[in-house]
DNA sequence: TACGGATTGCTATGTTCAACAACAATCGCT
DNA sequence: AGCGATTGTTGTTGAACATAGCAATCCGTA
């Protein structure tokens, strides 16, 4: 089918981050994570008693939706929440956390480079830093 | 604040697109129009009595989904539908749809021109072939 | 021509994700 | 001491997407 729209970037940036999405997805539920869980224990486990809200800020959610994903890794006994004063609560994997943060990252890693294999060697280096360009200070500081 | 998951395309890939997304909803709200209904009028403009279910399967709608979209825009007066046979109905875009179909595509247009602008020059040209290699034919095919 | 599988449009429902407003409690600066 | 800003939370809303099922219709083949 003739297709107006696969000629815009915007357009294709939609319907690859939808594929690779759900793809991941698929992948991330065999460790009951989702990619959003997954973020966080990259996130967590490279700032240690990083704060919810901090955390929030630099996944790009809202602390009001921090909430119900913070209480499943809680639940879930992959992270611990301690008080680092009256309001602040520090967030640390626990051990199991620690674990399941590491075989997420090598599903994630796994699939990154298979989304990268299926590039054009010629385009294939490019694609990080155009991306990076479009969303870090971009038009949404 | 040191971020280990800018380093992998996917997540790149996430949050430009959930960046370019918003702020383009932003856009076409002032057509009262979704992406989703952008993209379907560009569609059914290139391909005039375009099938229901054929449109669903050209931007990976499903059938159910595709339901209020079409009410929504036949509410709107942007489309008309037509009995093809028996089960199947033809979509073509009303005057006002044609209209509405030529701003959102001068919206679009001037969209995308700003991200490009964003990209580095050197990685500018290898957005677009990369990305559509990551959902044309690929994994979900 | 008659039949059976596939397709179409639709209803109903559920899930996930993200946005907003509001709140009490606390912090930090002056 | 006081006041604005921040934090974690609740409740609610809306959008986007998926599934299951259904009646009607089409289409290839016997």
């Amino acid at each position: 089918m003739d297709d107006p729209l696969i000629r815009f970037p915007g357009y294709a940036l939609r319907r690859a981050a939808n594929s690779a999405g759900s793809e991941l997805s698929v992948r991330l539920a065999e460790l009951d994570l989702r990619q959003a869980d997954a973020s966080a224990l990259l996130m967590i486990d490279a700032h240690p008693a990083i704060t919810a809200s901090a955390l929030g800020r630099a996944l790009d959610i809202q602390r009001a939706n921090m909430v119900p994903l913070l209480k499943r890794l809680e639940s879930a006994g992959l992270i611990d929440r301690h008080a680092i004063d009256g309001k602040s609560q520090g967030l640390v994997l626990t051990k199991d956390g620690a674990k399941v943060k590491a075989k997420a990252l090598a599903v994630i890693e796994e699939f990154e480079a298979e989304l990268l294999s299926r590039i054009p060697a010629q385009h294939r280096a490019h694609l990080l830093p155009a991306l990076n360009a479009l969303w870090i200070d971009g038009a949404d500081g």
